[in-house]
RNA sequence: GGACGCGUAGCUCAGCUGGAUAGAGCAUCUGCCUUCUAAGCAGACGGUCACAGGUUCGAAUCCUGUCGCGUUCACCA
């Protein structure tokens, strides 16, 4: 458990040292007392001593009498080594919860007309092949880091940047042409972007047949690669995609278009959405102007070929192309006008997140020390949410060697799994049958989104089929199935008075517990810091489900005959219900009321 | 080779600004359904926190080095 009760619990006790030593708050330390000694909060001595003068266990003694006959709320205490166990009244408890019952939406800060704007940047596919597992993970957690963000109170924009343009679109384009027949998404009853992506296989299998075959004629391997007529086909298809030619515009739209539907129905299965979308086709120009302006300021300079560069070496990296001798931009050229364009259409943007794999580390230190050379000074407020590779227990998913998990399959296979366990558990009679469907869909993404989330992300996922749709233990659906459970106790409990609890005075051990995972929660994100993390929050939910399901495994509520305490338990599992279900929000999980 | 990341129980993972005997789940074993959801709860078993130094009252956590795994160092995106 972890715990940090300095920001929480301690303002009081730390205003008495305050004025009686020459101590900040700072050289307090506070930390949850371990289960195995006695007490709620444990002051940690041994930072003091270097003030005062003592035996750790005689400073622990004088504080806790002092503690003890000064403030109510702490009502004993004892002392091991240099660790002073406070023992903390049921009143500061109740008082503690009192507070929290109030508010809901508990630790969240409201969005208001003075909020920062902030845009996330996520998913960001390729048009040429379907989502996978991969995009699945960035989606999930790109979405998650928005939903966090606005929960701290900024104005977020959801994006991301369509990479549509290419010699990997025309390798489609080339192939449906050739081999495609005039199949259409309608035609063939396919998504869109699997009819597409398709084709993107096809044309590989093709390719290396026809290098095979070159390779028999006599041509060294790397010639064959060159020479293939399809790929010279996909060159001069994407030459003429540049020079605007109608006949392969047209069909490039066509195609474009077909995906984009495609993965408009994988968003809506996943549960993510955006506000607003940025089409390389668009911005790939763009970044041309501010290389033009760095090159007169002298930030970026030519070399003897006409090629522009960035000197890194004294930041400790090297020197970076930003555009070709032939005037041509690269990937780091469009990002730089990308971000650009979005400051021009929300000037008010104060900062940005990038949803993107690990493996472009390095580009993103570039282009954010680039936007902070050129003078942006939102550069600073820049963050690359970097996240680890997808691994299967088969080893590495590789496109084009069919061994990638596809997202469509992957949720319709995991609602399939959702629905056996379902009927074998039962308790699903008094549901019709569109409730049941959309109670597995809900189940199914719960644990898919949580498996990957609760993973710090800079970690690799070794996603495992088989637990990742388990329903046991650290899992979206443990989750989902607690709230589930409340909710149906607040149904059937008969209660008054909820919410005056100042009669009430024992707490049940659990109680506490449970307390005191409540008023951990809010803690759990900062931007600044960039701290945010949806594994973070997603243990501390876990957390919170964990004490409450042993509390109410131990106590029986409805069997309880002090009405003050039956009233407190119910106001207790509604705050819980409702943390719950806020903390899944912020993760893109729902939470059935049934389940 | 340089840079960055990771290395914690058989497996999958937590472990916040350094604190007490390192925590969960899965797997294995043992208990617990006449009251609100047993998709649960309680317990047992399981560790040289990769290794070696250093910093200090105290290190899984900070520093240095070594080893292992991964990514990256393209006029690809």
């Amino acid at each position: 458990m972890s715990i940090n009760y300095s920001k929480h619990f301690t303002p009081s006790l730390s205003r008495y040292f305050e004025e009686t030593h020459q101590v900040t708050i700072s050289d307090f330390e506070f930390q949850s007392t371990r289960k195995e000694f006695s007490g709620d909060l444990t002051l940690v001595v041994f930072p003091l001593l270097r003030q005062v003068k003592a035996r750790p266990e005689i400073v622990a003694e004088e504080i806790g009498n002092y503690l003890v006959s000064n403030l109510s709320i702490v009502e004993g205490f004892n002392v091991v080594k240099g660790f002073l166990n406070l023992v903390l009244s049921d009143l500061f408890y109740i008082n503690q919860f009192s507070e929290f019952y109030k508010i809901s939406e508990y630790g969240h800060t409201s969005v208001t007309d003075s909020s920062p704007t902030v845009m996330v940047e996520f998913s960001s596919p390729n048009t040429n092949k379907p989502l996978h597992l991969g995009h699945i993970r960035n989606n999930v957690l790109g979405y998650s880091v928005a939903k966090i963000l606005e929960a701290n109170g900024k104005r977020v924009i959801k994006t991301q940047i369509i990479n549509d343009r290419g010699i990997h679109i025309c390798k489609s384009m080339v192939a449906w042409e050739k081999f495609g027949n005039q199949e259409t998404p309608e035609s063939s009853g396919l998504k869109g972007d699997q009819l597409v992506g398709k084709y993107y296989v096809k044309f590989d299998k093709e390719y290396k047949k026809e290098v095979a075959s070159l390779v028999a004629d006599g041509q060294s391997d790397e010639e064959a690669k060159l020479n293939a007529p399809l790929l010279l086909e996909a060159q001069e298809m994407l030459r003429k995609w540049e020079a605007n030619d109608t006949t392969v515009v047209d069909l490039w739209e066509t195609m474009n278009q077909w995906v984009y539907k495609g993965f408009e129905v994988s968003y809506k299965n996943l549960g993510v959405s955006f506000d607003s979308y940025y089409y390389e086709s668009d911005t790939y120009l763009l970044g041309k102007d501010i290389i033009k302006k760095g090159l007169s300021n002298q930030i970026f300079y030519k070399k003897e070929d006409g090629s522009v560069w960035v000197d890194l070496t004294e930041e400790g990296l090297d020197e970076k192309l930003l555009l070709r001798a032939d005037g041509t931009s690269v990937y780091m050229t469009q990002d730089l006008g990308t971000a650009q364009k979005r400051l021009e259409d929300v000037p008010a943007l104060k900062g940005m997140v990038y949803t993107v794999g690990n493996e472009q580390d390095y580009h993103f230190k570039v282009l954010f020390l680039i936007l902070k050379k050129l003078g942006f000074d939102w550069a600073n407020s820049l963050y690359h949410l970097s996240y680890g590779m997808v691994d299967l227990p088969s080893g590495k998913m590789k496109s084009r060697e069919g061994t990638v998990v596809d997202a469509d399959d992957l949720i319709k296979d995991m609602v399939e799994q959702a629905r056996t366990i379902s009927e074998a558990v039962g308790k699903l009679d008094s549901l019709d049958d569109m409730e049941k469907d959309s109670l597995f869909e809900t189940i199914a993404l719960g644990a898919l989104k949580y498996y990957i989330l609760k993973v710090d992300p800079k970690k690799r996922i070794l996603f495992d089929p088989e637990a990742s749709i388990d329903f046991n233990g650290n899992t979206g659906p443990f989750i989902q199935y607690t709230h589930a459970r409340i909710k149906t106790l607040i149904q059937r409990a008969d209660f008054q008075n909820i919410g005056n609890f100042d009669t009430l005075s024992i707490l049940d051990q659990k109680e506490r517990e449970v307390i005191k995972q409540l008023g951990n929660y809010p803690e759990v994100v900062t931007l600044a810091g960039a701290q945010y993390s949806p594994a973070l929050i997603a243990n501390y939910i876990y957390d919170l489900v964990k004490s409450y399901n042993t509390f109410y495994q131990n106590v029986s509520v409805l069997g309880s005959d002090n009405l003050v305490q039956k009233n407190f338990r119910i106001a207790l599992s509604q705050k819980v219900a409702e943390v719950i279900y806020n903390g899944c929000g912020l993760l893109g999980i729902n939470v059935p009321n049934r389940m």
